[in-house]
DNA sequence: GTTAGGG
DNA sequence: CCCTAAC
């Protein structure tokens, strides 16, 4: 070590910087709580799919022969009646029809009625809508939107082809590979498209004509500018061994030949898709058959708030914004290419709900605790039957065309995948449905708040009402969006509510939501034909995409996942305003610290001492949002050791040299004293001499 | 969420 | 600047 100079602090030496036993803690891995990281995608997956379901159980139990088939289709949730013999039928509906309609099961009904779930009303991805707005620096929403995102669950790569397989398990109430009462092994093959997330419930162990196909969606696009995300919302429908496995795959990332491509949950490193054992087998299987069941008998209650409830326990626990961050974050190697020519892409959701007429029907029982008979029905045969249908009902049938979701930024390298762009589109929209939207109802403009009424108390059931019908998706004023505004992959800005119910008369209704601090800068036409190059050329995802592709040439309906979209980028926002996001979030940009800052950190340390740094930062670098209180610290260290080596061996800007020596005269000095008791002292001590630090007494 | 320290 | 452990 150098020459150590003694600045008069008890002839404390000032570099001789102990080492804190925190040098000597365990290094060791500890055990990473799974929650950490890896749920996103699935738990959303996983509450939709139990939540399906449920629906199809419920009904199912219903009807005593359990012959329920329900089919969703892409353009919404389809669910027939066959009245005769009370079973259900998918049906597959034109795209572009205007007829559509659709039996909502009680189930169904209910849980929209009691504002539950999100993803009871949507079954997302269908018509959930990514749409691109446009260039305009306004955000509204409801004009030029031209570009219909059709989100897609894509989950992993080894489900584009052989994914019925995938879903083949049996199901059991405690989720166990043994023989269950509801099978879901049945392989989907009306459908001649390419599924990824082709949604496979069969009910009791009755077959094909039993099955219960929860299709989410052809290949899709429909008409002009629009383009839309294939969304095959893969939703294992059955929280058995296949959907861990299926997770499992998903999460190792590694016995598959498309590692870089493959659904990884934006996860950065390997060690975050160690493979599922036990824990995370149980706590899936705990998420869907504990919290979710649990949760199932509540459904109708008021006291489920504006949160999916069965969303809650999922989210709840995911870390706050910095595990966000790392479920973003792509591998450092990959990062650093693609740095400097991002694409911020601005969307927005729709929510558009279609509503057709209701058409009195003989339903099923109206029981009031229909998770009950699911439950049971779940637990075992004999809990299936003998449900006595005790009143007519009169169905209400709603078409959900689409939701408009939140308004929803991601950020893309212009040399990223068709892959990573799906995967960004899906995790920003996770977040955003995962991040505590409700669903509220509004009936002839007015929003209907009360949760426990009924369809027919609340007038929905009254047809001449039914087209003032509509849907929003807002913000939950219970629970936060999960992801902080300084740096979202996407968010919810709290002004949401402010825009909510802009057009209550239409079926339209959307959400606008501002991302602060991102200017709408003129588009950069550019962006898009280079997107396009780039997509078109250089995709490694080509094995994947071809899978669409193929589909697309023979079906004039159907786009190529993403390539020929219209993307224009909204705004390409300086580097370091943008927000981090997605899995291709990079390390931050360098931002050398300024003498100033240096100056502004040194005094704040002379007055605070080491060891506050959330202090320091909030006394001297506030307004300096880029800095934290971790920068505050390094910047610290790393002046120490600038002070400490020869100014031969200084790099970047140089630090004044009486900077340096305050730095070593405040870190010697606090070195020895705790910062809480002695910080008068010391900034006194200074302040008595004048800068005359050497002779500065303790 | 903060802090300390290694990388 | 990142990451992690420890708190």
């Amino acid at each position: 070590m150098k020459e150590i100079p003694d600045y008069g602090f008890h002839g404390y030496q000032v570099p001789t910087v102990p080492k804190g036993p925190r040098s000597i803690r365990k290094r060791w891995p500890r055990k990473k709580s799974i929650e950490d990281s890896q749920i996103c995608p699935f738990e959303l997956l996983a509450a939709v799919a139990g939540k399906l379901l449920l629906e199809s159980e419920s009904s199912a139990s219903s009807s005593a022969e359990g012959k329920d088939i329900f089919g969703i289709h892409k353009d919404g949730i389809k669910f027939e009646k066959l009245e005769e013999h009370k079973s259900y039928r998918s049906q597959w509906h034109d795209p572009g029809s205007c007829v559509e309609s659709a039996f909502v099961p009680d189930s169904a009904i209910r849980a929209l009625d009691s504002n539950s779930s999100l993803a009871d009303i949507i079954h997302l991805g269908d018509e959930s809508v990514l749409k691109h707005t446009s260039n305009t620096t306004d955000f509204d929403l409801s004009k030029d939107i031209d570009l219909d995102l059709k989100l897609e669950i894509c989950t992993s790569n080894s489900t584009k082809r052989d994914l019925p397989d995938k879903l083949k398990g049996n199901f059991s109430n405690d989720g166990s590979l043994c023989d269950g009462q509801v099978k879901n092994g049945n392989r989907l093959v009306e459908d001649k498209s390419i599924h990824t997330g082709d949604f496979i419930a069969a009910n009791t162990g009755s077959r094909d004509e039993h099955r219960t196909n929860y299709v989410n969606s052809n290949t899709v696009i429909n008409s002009d500018r629009s383009v839309q995300f294939q969304l095959p919302l893969y939703r294992d429908p059955i929280p058995s061994a296949s959907f861990v496995k299926q997770r499992n795959n998903v999460t190792l990332g590694t016995n598959r030949d498309d590692a870089e491509n493959s659904f990884r949950f934006n996860k950065t490193k390997i060690k975050a898709f160690r493979p599922q054992t036990r824990f995370g087998y149980r706590r899936i299987r705990k998420m869907l058959t504990y919290k979710y069941w649990k949760e199932a008998p509540r459904l109708k209650d008021s006291e489920l708030p504006d949160c999916p409830e069965e969303m809650k326990p999922f989210y709840r626990r995911r870390k706050g914004l910095h595990s966000q961050e790392r479920c973003h974050r792509e591998a450092p190697t990959k990062k650093r290419k693609v740095r400097d020519h991002n694409i911020v892409l601005a969307c927005d959701y729709e929510a558009r709900i279609k509503r057709t007429l209701n058409s009195p029907e003989k339903g099923v029982e109206r029981d009031n605790n229909d998770s009950t008979t699911f439950l049971r029905r779940a637990v075992g045969p004999s809990a299936s039957l003998g449900r006595v249908q005790k009143s007519m009902d009169t169905r209400v049938k709603l078409s959900i065309k689409s939701f408009k979701v939140p308004e929803l930024y991601i950020e893309v390298p212009e040399t990223a995948t068709v892959g990573s762009l799906k995967r960004t589109v899906m995790e920003a929209v996770t977040t955003i449905l995962g991040g505590g939207l409700d669903v509220g109802v509004v009936l002839e403009g007015k929003k209907v708040r009360d949760d426990n009424r009924t369809l027919q108390q609340a007038g929905i059931s009254d047809s001449s009402n039914l087209e003032t019908l509509g849907f929003t998706l807002e913000p939950s004023l219970n629970q936060q969006a999960p992801v902080s505004p300084k740096k979202p992959s996407a968010f919810v800005s709290p002004d949401a509510n402010k825009k909510l119910t802009r057009s209550p008369i239409t079926p339209n209704l959307e959400l606008g939501l501002l991302v602060p601090g991102i200017p709408n800068d003129p588009p950069i036409t550019k962006m898009e034909k280079r997107v396009e190059d780039k997509l078109e050329l250089g995709c490694p995802l080509r094995e994947k995409a071809e899978a669409f592709s193929d589909k697309a040439k023979k079906d004039s309906k159907a786009l190529i996942p993403i390539p020929t979209m219209n993307v224009e980028p909204r705004a390409v926002v300086p580097l370091n305003q943008r927000p981090k996001c997605s899995e291709l979030s990079q390390r931050r940009t360098r931002r050398p610290f300024s003498v100033t800052e240096a100056e502004a950190l040194v005094e704040a340390v002379e007055t605070l001492g080491t060891g506050r740094w959330r202090d320091i930062k909030m006394r001297a670098f506030d307004s300096a949002s880029h800095r934290t209180y971790v920068d505050l610290k390094d910047k610290w260290k790393t002046l120490v050791h600038t002070a400490c080596i020869s100014p031969q061996q200084r790099r970047g800007e140089p630090v004044p040299q009486q900077l340096l020596d305050r730095v070593l005269c405040a870190h010697g000095y606090w070195s020895q004293h705790q910062s809480k008791q002695h910080g008068k002292h010391y900034v006194e001590a200074l302040r008595i001499t004048d800068g005359q630090v050497e002779r500065v007494g303790a």
